[in-house]
RNA sequence: GGAGGGAUCGCAUAGUGGUCUAGUGCGGCCGCCUGCUAAGCGGUUGCCCCGGGUAACCGGGGUCAAGGGUUCGAAUCCCUUUCCCUCCGCCA
């Protein structure tokens, strides 16, 4: 959420960063609109309250019975407060949702462009390997070894699901665990492991609700909704807190089933586990001091980048621009693998900085020491990474000739083998 | 799921309609005292919003789990919801 009263004051900055991000400005004139009634309104019933409390202590005092009159006009004081009183928090529950909706305000370094055809390629690592073969899709290679059931999975649940089996299975396990064991080892995060599913709040305080509602699966009956990545419970981990002096920066790390409806991807990447309703994901999350974050985030892309580069997989970095831009995000690094067989680059992990944009929607603040006043602190997440994507570049980047996988030499340790076949 | 008990300022507690602008202790902060430390003495104390001011600050409103109600006036009475505890039932 954006602060209202920088809205209120500058709304010249709030117009540009729409515009940069293609979004229209009405939506901003209605907030300015809705703020200045609701203040107005506020005015009124704070002095009709004041006025309340300070006859109310007088009839306290009052040795006999209090006169008539003055009750009779208290009474009226009294609904006239209650009347305005639900006037304010109509507009004020309008004003709300108004400002929930409207994305956060871009860096100043973030290039300006349309959409991803605007992004810009920050660096590149790795040689993208020559086959002696036609390298295959992994789809080809894991039905060949039996490591993924496509079919059975579309048996148990339908389409965009699918069944490790056997090597399959242990190499996302294997995966799992190299990775949290480097952001907690090398790194310094601290493994978390949250519910999955959550309460509407925590959707709120992340930002995936109100807009994105349609993206998300939801048990009506409890009014439970199902995480679409780890960053949801960790960012509402330290919802409605003020984090004490000495403890920022926080580092977590979290493992956790991802659930995502795809219903804007209808048709989009059916064949292969590109892009499941149900995904596992390891992801890195910090809380921080504001004037850190820029730093934070080039951190928290490095951490991430370590896995590729560990894993030996050729990568490409790649700043979103403004019009590619997440809705919470100020700044956001893309994370992208080659994939031979499908011959496609591969987004394995997205790291972003959301400012205190999250922090003020879910209350997180922090002190910075004992004697000042509390602060919204900088949210900043990144996928260290998203398994599936990962499985597929190292099925078709260490296939071999006779359709066997070669086990990256980082993971043998955690696979007890050096060869899938 | 059933029956009962509870939720108060960081923590622990007091408070059952107006002297509560929520008291006290601990902790925190400032100062004094003292070879050092501990103890002691004095003062201070959260958060949110609105208005004024460059600012320290000042004025007002709100905040006793959340929302609603009764009343001139609610921490206190009533209703609903949430969470916690005890017992019973069910359960990996």
């Amino acid at each position: 959420m954006i602060d209202i009263k920088l809205i209120r004051e500058n709304p010249d900055i709030i117009y540009r960063a729409m515009e940069k991000r293609g979004e229209d400005r009405c939506s901003i004139e209605e907030v300015i609109a809705l703020d200045n009634s609701y203040r107005q309104l506020l005015k009124e019933a704070e002095a009709l309250r004041a006025r309340r409390n300070t006859v109310s202590d007088e009839i306290g005092r009052m040795k006999g019975k209090p006169p008539a009159e003055l009750i009779a006009e208290m009474r009226q004081v009294g609904d006239r407060i209650k009347q305005i009183e639900t006037e304010a928090n109509q507009i004020a529950a309008g004003l709300e949702d108004k400002l929930l909706r409207l994305p956060n305000i871009p860096a100043d370094d973030v290039p300006v462009g349309r959409d991803a055809a605007d992004n810009v390629e920050v660096r590149s690592w790795g040689e993208r390997r020559e086959f002696s073969f036609k390298p295959l899709p992994h789809w080809d290679l894991a039905e060949k070894l039996g490591i993924i059931d496509f079919q059975r999975g579309v048996k148990l649940s339908g389409t965009r699901f699918y069944v490790l089996k056997g090597a399959g299975a242990a190499l996302q396990r294997a995966l799992i665990n190299y990775m949290l064991d480097l952001h907690i080892q090398k790194h310094g995060y601290t493994e978390i492991f949250p519910p999955f599913m959550v309460k509407r709040e925590c959707m709120v305080g992340s930002s995936n609700l109100p807009k994105f509602a349609d993206n998300l699966y939801h048990d009506a009956e409890e009014d439970y909704w199902f995480i679409p990545t780890a960053e949801v419970p960790l960012t509402n981990l330290h919802r409605d807190e003020i984090i004490a002096p000495g403890m920022l920066p926080l580092y977590y790390v979290a493992h956790t089933s991802c659930f995502r409806r795809e219903k804007m991807a209808a048709g989009k990447d059916t064949r292969g586990i590109k892009r499941g309703h149900q995904f596992e994901k390891v992801e890195i999350y910090k809380f921080v001091a504001p004037e850190n974050s820029d730093d934070e985030l080039t951190r928290l892309l490095n951490d991430a980048e370590d896995i590729c580069y560990n894993l030996e997989l050729p990568y490409r970095v790649i700043q979103l621009c403004t019009g590619d831009l997440g809705f919470a995000a100020v700044k956001t690094f893309d994370i992208e693998m080659w994939a031979p067989g499908c011959e496609e680059w591969l987004e394995v992990s997205s790291c972003s900085n959301c400012g205190d944009f999250q922090a003020r929607r879910a209350n997180i603040r922090y002190r910075p020491d004992n004697e000042s006043k509390p602060r919204l602190v900088h949210t900043l997440n990144g996928s260290g990474l998203a398994l599936p994507r990962v499985m597929i570049a190292i099925l078709e980047n260490y296939q071999q000739a006779d359709g066997s996988i070669a086990v990256p030499e980082a993971l043998r340790p955690y696979m007890n083998t050096a060869i899938i076949k």
